[in-house]
RNA sequence: GGGCCCGUGGCCUAGUCUGGAUAAGGCACCGUCCUUCUAAGUCGGUGAUCGUGGGUCCGAAUCCCACCGGGCCCGCCA
């Protein structure tokens, strides 16, 4: 929960005295450029039967003598109210004085688990797989914002087929004890083309499973083994972007310590079967737990992984792609319905990334890595800041671009709705101009520039606000709301969509405001503005993963 | 065939959940501003039947219905 003087609310609570049936709604933040926010009356009218004249009276009436109400304008259907900036100002200096964030938060007691990313270790991460990943990553920051103790969580699939048949390459094609990832992917890609028409390969494969569920222990050394070379290269590009994973299960540890089975024990009575296989019935479909020769199948080891995490976690949220929305509502059945769990889950899906030669494909060989990305944005980055600072030394032009670079990718995935499909460009992957994540950072490094150039600056809460003051003001103390509508709807975009108006806000403030130059009371009130506009950048950003520089 | 998602200037998006005031940005294009704090920036201009057709409503990009176009799903794969 948020915590600050939020004068909506505060606006709010009077005006439903007044107007019993006032709906959160009614009482909206303005994106009209009338006020900052406006009751919508038209409800109001013809509910009881009033003229707008008489609702503007008793709001008048009741919200006149409140300090922090500047004007109250009744336009059309409309009553505007304007906050006092020095009221907003005050509100976001306590909470920064205080505790160093606006807005404060309440540290809720409730655990959130968010499993993102979870891709099988049978390949490099691609840009397809990275919107999971950077997805997952604002949301757990977001949530953890927000005041909950939240932990990132990766379902290691390493006891299905896609897995079985890359330890039949490994063992036909590597048998090196101690291989490396590219030598593993050649072996898998070689056994995948062999697998098309060769059925006593895919008999192999389907005796590694048994033998791995079944717990041979040589099996499960190889295999782990593997996995585990893979998934290091995995989590090697994934904390390049800045992406760590609180905690990793495998799959097979669910089997093998019977956690599988008590899943099947639990839906005993509903079981039913097909020549040895089980299967449920789920709103109207087959879904299958085991197979006929009697190894799990996913269904059931993501039921036995779901009841695992509610074992640790008052809420679970899931970051999938669009693909497993259907297996997801017969997940959701399973627990809520069949098994009566009454804890939160929910599910954030994200559309596909294509390339504009068409839809990514591992085997085929048509896709474009997070590592090539991250190596290419680079290398514009690094063009980029030498040409714009060739005072600054080498070393200090690493660090620019690699955060530019890095910045630039998470953000350009995060800040586009999740449910709108991507076909991922180059030319816009590596723009570093608009509203792109450089954009914000160099808002920001200009803003600490100025600090910079000023010893010991004094700070006042001014009476007085020009335009382009009061707009940064208003866009600033708005910070929580954006925050509130992110975390609601699981929607680290909105956060995004805030930050790019909130430094297009500070951009007019730079260009009409002078500071280092201004006179003593113009300067000591911008120079506060300009050390909150910092602190709620630094905010921000941070949950975009994007990182912040003082120069740059 | 059934289900879910998307459709907003030439291109990419915000706004859709929760209906409300002249539809907000970016890219590209044309023009402006470095003798004031970093031009990765600023200001101005060109450019939108909000996929189409109905409906509900005082009011629809937003809600409902139908259709069109694109994506995803409908495995003893994950």
């Amino acid at each position: 929960m948020l915590l600050f003087d939020d004068y909506w609310k505060m606006t709010f609570e009077i005006l439903k005295k007044i107007f019993p049936g006032l709906k959160e709604n009614d009482l909206a933040l303005d994106r009209s450029g009338h006020g900052d926010f406006t009751l919508r009356s038209f409800q109001i009218m013809k509910d009881q039967k009033v003229s707008m004249e008489d609702i503007s009276r008793q709001v008048a009436d009741v919200l006149g003598k409140e300090d922090f109400i500047e004007k109250i304008e009744p336009v059309g259907g409309y009553i505007n109210f304007t906050i006092r900036r020095d009221k907003m100002m005050q509100a976001m200096k306590k909470e920064i004085d205080s505790t160093g964030l606006y807005p404060d938060t309440f540290q809720d007691p409730e655990r959130v688990s968010v499993e993102h990313t979870s891709t099988n270790p049978t390949g490099p991460i691609h840009i397809g797989r990275i919107r999971n990943s950077i997805l997952g990553d604002s949301l757990a920051r977001l949530i953890s914002r927000y005041g909950y103790r939240v932990t990132t969580q990766y379902f290691i699939n390493d006891s299905g087929k896609q897995v079985a048949t890359l330890f039949a390459g490994y063992r036909k094609y590597v048998k090196d004890s101690n291989p490396n990832v590219n030598d593993l992917l050649d072996g898998y890609k070689k056994v995948n083309d062999v697998l098309e028409n060769d059925h006593s390969l895919q008999e192999e494969v389907d005796e590694i499973i048994r033998q791995y569920e079944k717990g041979d222990p040589d099996t499960i050394r190889n295999i782990r083994m593997i996995c585990t070379v893979i998934l290091n290269s995995i989590n090697e590009s994934l904390s390049r972007i800045g992406i760590k994973i609180d905690d990793y299960t495998w799959e097979s540890d669910l089997i093998r310590a019977g956690d599988v089975d008590r899943v099947l024990e639990s839906l005993s009575d509903k079981l039913q079967e097909e020549d040895g296989a089980k299967y449920i019935t789920s709103l109207d479909r087959k879904m299958f737990l085991t197979r006929s020769d009697g190894t799990s199948l996913y269904f059931s080891r993501d039921i036995a992984y779901h009841l695992y995490k509610f074992q640790n976690f008052d809420w679970l949220i899931n970051v999938l792609g669009e693909n497993h929305k259907e297996h997801m509502k017969h997940l959701e059945y399973v627990l809520k319905d069949l098994m009566e769990i009454e804890r939160r889950l929910d599910f954030v899906y994200y559309s596909y990334v294509s390339l504009e030669s068409g839809r990514m494909s591992t085997r085929k060989g048509n896709m474009v890595t997070l590592d090539e990305l991250v190596e290419r944005a680079m290398e514009e980055s690094m063009k980029v800041v030498k040409e714009k600072r060739p005072d600054l030394p080498i070393d200090k032009l690493n660090e620019i671009a690699d955060s530019v670079a890095i910045s630039a990718i998470r953000f350009q995935l995060v800040k586009l709705n999740a449910n709108k499909t991507l076909v991922f460009k180059w030319s816009e992957a590596l723009s570093l101009e608009g509203d792109s994540a450089p954009f914000i950072m160099y808002s920001y490094a200009r803003a600490a520039s100025i600090l910079r150039k000023l010893e010991e600056p004094e700070t006042a809460i001014s009476q007085e606000y020009d335009s382009s003051e009061s707009a940064l003001i208003r866009q600033m103390y708005f910070y929580p709301y954006a925050l509130e509508e992110a975390f609601r709807g699981l929607r680290p975009e909105s956060v995004a969509n805030y930050l790019l108006e909130l430094t297009r806000k500070f951009n007019d403030f730079y260009t009409n405001c002078p500071v280092v130059n201004a006179k003593e009371t113009e300067r000591s009130k911008r120079v506060l503005i300009i050390h909150l506009y910092k602190n709620i950048v630094k905010d921000a950003s941070n949950i975009m993963g994007i990182k912040i520089l003082e120069e740059m």
